[in-house]
DNA sequence: GAATATCTACGAAAATTTTCGTTGACATCA
DNA sequence: TGATGTCAACGAAAATTTTCGTAGATATTC
């Protein structure tokens, strides 16, 4: 149980609704995830209960109307689905999946500039390379 | 049913196994996804039926020993999942999802390398930007 | 050619996920 | 205070996904 399953369907809807608002009681995110009330509110309530037993949210209870808030944060919550997706449909390369990230919706030039900074920025943290381009072999 | 639906969990590890190898038996395939037998042999072939059913993979039915393959690239299938990932856990935004896959495994300065010149490769296709960093404003 | 092995097809059980009806507690209002 | 509304809890049905046993067809071996 010291594993941090993925979340379900269902349940990673909600989580992408609480992570915009921080928190929110079921009323609320029933309206989020079902503005059309093609699910109904009961249905919501009860993913709710369960993502708090499986410790997905936390919620305080002090008032009858219970407050949800993501258990962890969004950023580690997104790593773990990145990391997953990586491992499970590009053969464990995360860069393949930036590759093909990056091919899904092009960026802007001014998306680049950004994706560029933050190569810039890791560029400092990377590990030594083994076989740097302009050494001799 | 013109929609693709995203492959579930087991359909995923099979197709994975079959975007290596391009194509495979049902032998094949359980030796692939199941090496400890964890999984039946029956189990892989009925999985592997009804992802024929649904069109995602192909088959050679013209010897006993059927084949399978692939019925779309690799390459479409895996951007379909980028996108519903993005959409789902990263409020639609591809490039926050580029940003946290960098962060989750921090390249190489080889493959920071290859990810720029991806980037360039990109400059050339980027839409006009609005308002450049250098323009006046 | 009979025994053995390999393979597909089929159906249904098991497990998981999603759905919501019903109930009872508590509040608000007329 | 009694009628109405909102809420959490619970249980179970429905839908989906995963699992595999069994049967029958075809090939292989002795």
């Amino acid at each position: 149980m010291t594993d941090a399953a993925r979340p379900t369907d269902a349940e990673l809807d909600l989580l992408a609704a609480l992570w915009q608002r921080r928190k929110a009681t079921v009323r609320e995110l029933h309206a989020a995830v079902a503005p059309d009330g093609h699910v109904g509110y009961t249905t919501v309530l009860k993913t709710l209960q369960i993502m708090h037993e499986k410790g997905l949210v936390t919620r305080d209870e002090s008032a009858k109307t219970h407050v949800y808030r993501p258990a962890r944060p969004a950023r580690s919550t997104r790593r773990h689905l990145v990391r997953d997706l990586a491992a499970r449909a590009f053969a464990g390369s995360t860069r393949a999946l930036v590759l093909e990230a990056l091919a899904a919706k092009r960026p802007t030039r001014e998306e680049l500039a950004e994706l560029r900074a933050a190569l810039d920025r890791l560029d400092d943290q990377a590990p030594p390379d083994p076989n740097p381009p302009g050494a001799p072999s």
